[in-house]
Formats: C-alpha cells, structure tokens, sequence
DNA sequence: GCCCAGAATGAATATCTATTCATTGCGAAC
DNA sequence: GTTCGCAATGAATAGATATTCATTCTGGGC
C-alpha cells in the first residue's frame, strides 16, 4: 500500500500555521455566512469551522467559545460599518451639506454595505438584542454614534436651504426610513432594489427639504 | 403524615383539562413572553412549558413539534395585525381618504400592535426568514397584502389632494418608515415613544402630500 | 538538518434539550 | 356513583453540539 503523499491538489487539507489576526477573521467570515445561510438560532461550531474549512476545536481555540465568537462577529460588522460612516460625516472634502448627505445616501446602499450576509447579520442581532445585553450595548453604541452625527448634519443641510425646520425629527425618520429598507433589500430584494431604495430616500429627502435639488 | 391535601392555595398544581384551542393559545403566549425574554434562539420548550404553567411534554402534544411551535406563533402574531390592518383598509365609515390614512398610523402605533413582546416576536422571526423558508413566506404573504391595500389607500389620498406623485415610492417608503420606526421602538423605547414616531410619520406625509393637513 | 514553541487537530466528554410514552387522573356521560 | 376516553404529566431517552485536551505537525531559529 502506498502511503498517501500529499500533493498540491490536496493542499486544502494541509495544516498550515497563521497569524491569530488571519484566523479570526477567517472565522467571522465563516460565520457571517453561515447566520446568512441558516439563521442564528441554527449556527453551529461545527458548521462554522467546516465553512472556515478548518477543524471543529478551532473556534474555541480562538474565541474560548462560541458566544465570544458571535459577539466578535457582531462587532466586526459594525465597527466596519461605523469607519465608513464615520468617515463621510467627519469628511470635509464636500461642496456643501447636501453633497455631503448624498454622499452618505450612496454610502448606505453601497453594494459593501447592503451585502446579502451583512444584512442578514445585522438583523439576526437586531432580532436577538432586546433580551441579550451584550448585542443590546454594541448596537445601541452604534446607532448612538450614527444619530448624533446625522443630526448635525440634517442641520447643516438645513441651514444650506435656509429652512427652519425641527431636524430631531428629520433624522429621526431617516434613520428609521434606511433601517426599513434595508430590512425590504433582506427580505424582498426582488420587490426593492437599491437604486429604487435611492430614489425613495430623496424622496424623502425633497419632501423634508422642500428647496432640496439634486447636486449633480 | 398527613396526606398531602390539594386546597384552593394548591389550585395552580391542580390537573386541568381544557380544549385544545385554550391550551394552543397558552403555549403561544408563553412563547412569544420567552422570545422577548430570551430570544429566539435561546427559547427552549422546558422554559416555555414552564412559563405556561404546564408540564414538559405538552408542547409536543398539541404542537407536534418545536419547529411547528414557533410558526403558529408567528403565524398567530402576523395574523392578528393583519386582521387589524384589513378592517381599515376595507373600512368604509371614514370621511376622507387622508382620515382612513390617519387611523392607520394610529392603528399602527398603537399599544396593542407596539407591544414590546409582538414587536420582539416580529423581529425575531424577521431576523430568520432569510434562512427559513418557512418564516419567510408567513412575513412574505403578509407584508404583500399589507403593500398592496397601502398603495390603494396612498393613490386614493393623493388623488383626494388632487396630487400628481409617483405613490408607489410614497408607499415603499411608508412601509419602510414604520418599520425602521417599530425597530426603534424595540430596540430604544427610551429614545423614541409611540408619540413621537408617530409625529414623524406625520412630518414624512406632509412632505410627500404637500396639500396634507392633519384632519379633526 | 534538527529542535521545539505553540498552532491546529479531532476524538472524547459533558451538557443541554427535543421528543417519547407509560402512567395518572379529570370530568363528561350515563 | 361509576365508568372510561383521552388530556396531561414528567421521567426516561435519544440526539445535538459546545468544550476539552492529548496528540500531531508546522515553520522559524540555529
């Protein structure tokens, strides 16, 4: 019998020794798509580790255990998310308000951010939060973030047109007007697409703004 | 020792038998008390028989099987709002198009509907649907009933306010809206109160129906 | 080429939980 | 009051699955 040598077809099953950083987020990854593929309450290691192509020990070896690993997961999503908000609100190379929360429009239903499996991370935690205080924190601490900045911008963009208008309440309805659509891209995304998801926010936008015009 | 005698004090531990549609209805409250206690994805049948004040394996004996436990009570859930929803959309004693569209959003906002287990029980089961085939055609049929008499209703006011708009896109981002609203509402009743996201809905139809005015 | 720290493995374990079912006892019918 | 069908019980079972850990193997250092 001849012994089995390993070859370079046959080397996805070759141990290979990496960076802890690598592993981590090759195991978010596997589970971000994984909550995508059968939902939270259906997440396993075993299912993970197996996407991840690695082996069954591996998660905790990494996150001591798998809750540890679904909060990392959760964290992962929205520190990225909160960079590239952060990023355009703090973002000082626009032509005035307006540009800027156009630019914020795009950002929020760019393909990297409504990405099927992100969507469906975000939800599955927003499902789970009321009753677990951990998801609960790391999403109210983002959404406290994103509001407090998109306030000040609704007032810039309203001081622009020379409106008098109680931008507390503008924001407020586009923050909730973006998280239901997102939630209609999840669940219907033939129903809604993102340019058509587009064009009902400057719908909004015009209906809030009366003397809002589209910057090129 | 004296035999243990049940009293009236004891009666909780008595053995009851009720008709199976009591006892079904039992078991979907508890279940839905646990979802927005624990979650979804940590509701286990001891803790929801237990809630119920029933013993062990009366889940299965009337719902079959865990799985078949959290559809019903989805289904149960979906179908008392739509039922809801459908009395007004028919209904036929308002004075306007535009009051029909106010006791809407009063219906939509209002305690029974907002309450904190329905809304944790709604966005639960959202969070899974991607990956559930099940869930997904129970919200899936009840979102596009719901779409479809809003569109009529939203077509109905704008030509009651002799408007000429796109009310497809006003009813996309009605819907939207309310939902991203309720998410609030669940996740930070604190930030936002059933007054408050109602006055926002307001400020979004007074955008998009410039000729609205809030009636009586 | 050899060594070895520690990364990776995966079989074994411990725990948790859905489901079953033999037994109990309620309450409607007579 | 007695009987009896079946609702209800809850202990036992079976099946998952998170976690552990003894062992294996890699790759950098010499």
């Amino acid at each position: 019998m001849v012994k089995q040598r390993r070859s370079q077809i046959d080397s996805s099953k070759r141990r290979q020794i990496l960076p802890k950083e690598i592993r981590r987020k090759q195991l978010i990854r596997a589970t971000m798509g994984r909550i995508a593929e059968v939902g939270l309450s259906q997440v396993t290691l075993s299912a993970v580790t197996q996407k991840a192509g690695l082996s069954q020990g591996i998660a905790n070896l990494h996150f001591d255990s798998k809750d540890n690993l679904l909060v990392e997961t959760l964290k992962f999503v929205t520190d990225e998310y909160n960079l590239g908000l952060q990023q355009i609100l703090s973002g000082t190379g626009y032509l005035s308000a307006q540009a800027k929360l156009q630019a914020l429009v795009q950002f929020q239903f760019s393909r990297s951010v409504t990405e099927e499996t992100k969507m469906a991370v975000w939800f599955a935690f927003y499902g789970e939060a009321k009753s677990r205080p951990t998801y609960q924190s790391i999403c109210a601490d983002s959404d406290r973030r994103a509001a407090l900045g998109m306030k000040t911008l609704m007032t810039a963009v309203s001081e622009e047109l020379g409106h008098d208008i109680d931008t507390a309440f503008v924001t407020d309805g586009y923050i909730a007007l973006i998280d239901g659509l997102w939630l209609s891209l999840l669940l219907s995304p033939r129903k809604l697409s993102r340019v058509k998801a587009k064009q009902v926010v400057f719908q909004y936008l015009k209906g809030v703004f009366p003397l809002w015009s589209d910057v090129r």
